[in-house]
RNA sequence: GCAGGGGUAGCCAAGCGGCCAACGGCGCCAGGUUCAGGGCCUGGUCCCUUAGUGGGUUCGAGGGUUCAAAUCCCUUCCCCUGCACCA
């Protein structure tokens, strides 16, 4: 078959349908699914995919089985990525030029993306692409765009509802700022960012240090705590150190710290004094927090970039200043060009924090364990961690750290920080972890905000609520679901607006401010029903006022327009959303405000009930990256290699959703191997003409349990088991069934139906061609799934006993060697099955021996209810006797021509033969000869 | 650190109190198929035993609950993910 044309004709004959339509039926159920629509963030490969086929599997479904189905799409463009794709198109980066180049963009289209809104459209239209091209039933109408007016519309509406609500605020708050570009976020995936995407915003106490001149050095540290083991601080002599008025005090840091500090407070002015840190070397400073005089000493590792530039030295806890002492002391020349020699040789190590692992001086101990060579040692880096994390749990300070002393070092960081700070001899400042670069080349620092937005999700009240529906919610997977009340526990104010260009939506009261990506995504489910009609033309986009937001998703006021009337029923018809399906990534980012939202503004009755939260297809060894990702990866190129039902298949059956799974290509490879072997079955199914016999009433019970576990499974999304049943268990039953001589017309019409229908949703195009070649009528895809007769269970017994003999059979024979001309079946009797009844009323095995009085009469009675009482859970409640004879009967000319054997089949009872007390109900004894 | 998830036979991966020596796939072994193009089918794949429905040892490690545990509880080791102006 060829797949791809295939795939072409029934893209454009459901295009055509007009299936994808969706609009409300009343008095028919609904279904409202969505996916959390991608971010313009470059072409995307299989591993997106993945999700996305999961909600059109579903929708796909749930349309085949008597619901109207809405299952809008929508692209994310907020933010400044398309900016910067825009701008690196503009700077021609030859990069991202080829890596638009190889995805199949033309040279007319990689001009035009040197304008952002081109970039945009064109990235959605490529979203588009793909899910049409992965066979999508959704509805095209209502396509959404972040950045279009219409959703900036609605987006200004429900800030103005959360304003009204009192769930804005406004707060200061410190976060990484690019002098070019403004606020931006550092986090792995290095969305804005170019360099430094796992560096963390660290807290640091500036100490300060009195010189009695009327200014004060300043050293920052992460540990507040270790102030008391404080024995001189550390500058390096060829930095040029600034004096800096910080309100009215004056300090002296490095030039890189007073332009920090000057992005996260006012009060800071560089007085333009400078002094070497040469001249700083041999003042003596009063030690905050330890209060006594110490030393300025010279040292290497102090980078003027990190912190204030100038280090306070606890050698008891800090590797690099315990180090740089070692290497001080050792060095005489240095010492006394300084005259210091006897001021340093005097100088002790402090303990003040002791461990069980560690002792009381663990900076000593890690660099003699580690073997530290001098100060520049790259090691240090590592050695300062591994003290640091166990000074800080299982750490505790010593006596002479006056009231802390005892105090483990958890609680005493904190304590000893505030009281500084109280005292007036500490302060704050913030600095990253490591070095941060823009996308556009500049250096990121920490910046603060006086007056940045908030979403106020820390609400008691809110929180409350929100997990009170949660618990009520269907969410998938479970673990998530459990988990769920945690996050939104856990979910604390977020900042949700950002100053500078950025593309989005504007905050409706301050319209300096550009809405967050995250915050801009949150309620958009409804906007899908309005989106439809504005695409559609059927409302302005100055209809889209707040009354009329109001009146159609908060039935407040009244319509008007008689439009207004429509949109709202459609919105009351579709909503709540049954299904907001999203990476793993969402957990705690998009969901937990996806659900507070709604909570916020609308009303209960519309609330969410439904998360479906997928994983990811990963690479060799980690993400398939989408930015970096090459062609192989991409979803036309493994649609044309593969075909899409293969994919599709892949995806719904390879594993649970909720793992991740590894892009195998021999493993798509199999799946399309069983996308063929579903045409070649359908084939040889459509040239059965026989009649029914005894074993149709078998494959019709085979037929009917499947189904009845197929819908089990797929109302709970279980996929795999889905697909396990009703294809993979469906063909074996298949083939035995023709081993068996099936070859029924009837019964091949229904496995055919049976198997296209509960296929469909996994492999749509396969299955409605075929569905066409077999002679239906109309789209598979718009017809409806069978459900399940009564399921025949004895014809399934019978057949099980006919099985278990020809495996006895088999048994034996392998184990014997022996070629049988004749096999007796022994039918266990009928005293057995009376026993057997009995056995299993009593409940449990251990009463079992109990029955030996009933039936001592007969020979094989003990041997048996032993072989009872040890299968007791195994065994079930048996067929007759001549039910199972039946079963025998019927298959004795399969078994004669299957073993080329005379059988024979008799009652177990009336025979003398050793062989046949080992009868059991179900399970004949064999006797070979 | 806080929060969450996980460790199952050579590998991937189901199972989550009895029907479990443990689904399925890959790999491997044997056999079949007038079979040559990343085929298909049958059987085997922890050890032993055997005219079949039997025994022993397994599900990171160590304890415990139970008539019964891969499955529940405790302790312990190891791995992964998230931690917020990222979608």
């Amino acid at each position: 078959m060829d797949f791809q044309a295939v795939e072409e004709k029934w893209r454009k004959k459901w295009l055509e349908s007009g299936l994808w339509k969706s609009k409300a039926v009343e008095g028919k159920p609904k279904f409202f699914i969505h996916f959390a629509y991608p971010g313009v963030s470059g072409f995307l490969h299989v591993g997106h995919m993945r999700g996305y086929s999961y909600a059109d599997m579903i929708a796909r479904y749930k349309r085949m089985t008597g619901f109207n189905v809405f299952f809008p799409v929508g692209v994310h463009a907020s933010g400044n990525q398309a900016i910067g794709f825009a701008k690196k198109v503009n700077q021609g980066d030859e990069k991202w030029i080829n890596y638009l180049k190889a995805n199949g963009a033309s040279d007319e289209e990689i001009e035009k993306m040197k304008e952002v809104d081109f970039v945009v459209r064109y990235f959605m239209n490529k979203y588009k692409e793909y899910w049409e091209l992965f066979g999508f039933l959704a509805d095209w109408d209502s396509l959404a765009c972040t950045v279009f007016p219409d959703y900036n519309k609605f987006i200004q509406w429900q800030f103005r509802k959360l304003k009204d609500k009192g769930l804005l605020v406004k707060k200061p708050y410190v976060a990484p700022f690019c002098p070019n570009c403004g606020p931006v976020a550092i986090d792995p995936s290095e969305t804005d960012i170019s360099k430094g995407g796992n560096a963390e915003k660290q807290e640091f106490t500036v100490l300060k240090f009195d010189t009695g001149k009327g200014y004060y050095l300043v050293a920052a540290t992460l540990r507040p705590e270790t102030v008391f083991g404080q024995t001189n601080l550390w500058v390096r002599p060829d930095v040029e150190y600034v004096k800096a008025r910080v309100g009215n005090e004056v300090w002296v840091c490095s030039k890189e710290c007073v332009e920090k500090l000057k992005l996260q407070r006012e009060d800071v002015e560089d007085t333009g004094e400078r002094v070497k840190g040469e001249e700083l070397i041999g003042l003596k400073v009063i030690a905050p927090g330890a209060e006594r005089k110490i030393i300025v000493l010279p040292s290497e590792f102090v980078d003027p970039d990190f912190g204030t530039g100038i280090v306070t030295s606890v050698p008891s806890d800090a590797p690099y200043d315990y180090q740089a002492l070692m290497d001080l002391k050792k060095n005489k020349e240095l010492l006394d060009r300084y005259g210091l020699r006897e001021e340093v040789e005097a100088l002790e190590i402090i303990p003040i924090i002791r461990s069980k692992e560690w002792g009381e001086t663990p900076a000593k101990k890690i660099c003699e364990e580690m073997g530290i060579r001098d100060q520049n040692d790259p090691k240090l880096e590592e050695a300062t961690k591994v003290i640091y994390k166990a000074g800080f749990h299982t750490g505790v300070m010593n006596e002479n750290c006056g009231e802390y002393a005892g105090m483990k070092v958890e609680q005493a960081k904190e304590m000893v920080k505030q009281k500084l700070i109280q005292e007036g001899k500490a302060d704050v400042m913030y600095d990253l972890s490591e070095e941060v670069i823009c996308r556009c080349g500049a250096r990121v620092l920490l910046k603060k905000t006086p007056d940045q937005w908030f979403i106020k999700y820390s609400d008691k009240e809110w929180t409350e609520e929100s997990k009170k529906h949660a618990r009520i919610m269907n969410i998938l997977p479970e673990e998530y679901y459990k988990n769920m009340p945690g996050v939104l526990d856990w979910f604390q104010d977020r900042a949700c607006a950002r100053l500078g260009n950025w593309l989005g939506t504007k905050l409706p009261f301050d319209e300096r401010w550009t809405i967050e990506p995250i915050s801009d995504s949150t309620l958009y489910p409804a906007f899908y029903v309005v989106s439809r009609f504005v695409n559609t033309g059927k409302l302005q986009l100055d209809e889209l006022t707040d009354e009329f937001f109001d009146y159609v998703f908060l039935g407040k006021g009244s319509a008007e327009k008689p439009v207004w009337e429509e949109v709202k029923k459609e919105f009351e018809y579709w909503y709540p959303v049954d299904i907001n399906l999203g990476g793993k990534e969402h957990k705690t980012v998009h969901f937990p405000v996806y659900v507070m939202n709604h909570v916020a503004i609308l009303k209960p009755e519309h609330w969410p009930k439904g998360i479906f939260v997928n994983w990811f297809v990963t690479g060799k060894g980690g993400k398939i990256s989408k930015s970096k990702g090459g062609a192989s990866a991409s979803p036309q190129e493994a649609a044309a290699k593969y075909s899409v039902d293969a994919l599709r298949f892949y995806y719904a059956h390879v594993a649970s959703p909720f793992v991740d799974i590894e892009w195998r290509e021999g493993i798509v490879t199999d799946y399309k191997k069983h996308v063929e072997n579903l045409v070649s079955t359908v084939e040889k199914l459509s040239s059965f003409n026989g009649v029914d016999f005894g074993i149709d009433e078998w494959m019709n019970a085979r037929l009917d349990k499947h189904l009845r576990e197929y819908h089990e499974f797929m109302n709970e999304y279980d996929f795999r088991k889905a697909i396990n049943s009703v294809f993979f268990d469906l063909l074996k039953d298949l083939q035995y069934y023709e081993k068996r001589g099936g070859n029924s017309r009837k019964t091949a019409e229904r496995v055919i139906e049976v198997l296209l229908k509960t296929m469909a949703p996994f492999t749509p195009f396969v299955c409605e061609e075929l569905w066409q070649r077999t002679g239906h009528d109309g789209l598979i895809s718009a017809s409806e799934i069978p459900t399940p007769e009564a399921v025949n269970e004895e014809a399934l017994e019978r057949e099980e006993i006919v099985k278990r003999v020809e495996e006895g059979i088999n048994n034996i024979m392998k184990i014997t060697r022996v070629k049988p001309s004749k096999i007796t079946l022994f039918v266990a009797p009928e005293w057995k099955r009376k026993a057997l009844v009995k056995a299993l009323e009593l409940g449990s095995p251990k009463q079992v021996m109990s029955l030996m009085e009933e039936f001592k009469e007969h020979k094989a009675a003990a041997k048996f209810l032993q072989f009872v009482s040890k299968k007791y859970h195994e065994l079930r409640k048996p067929l007759s006797f001549d039910g199972e004879l039946k079963a025998l009967e019927e298959a004795k000319d399969y078994f004669e021509k299957t073993f080329n054997a005379e059988v024979v089949v008799m009652n177990a009872g009336e025979s003398g033969h050793e062989k046949a007390l080992n009868a059991v109900p179900g399970k004949p004894a064999i006797l070979l000869e």
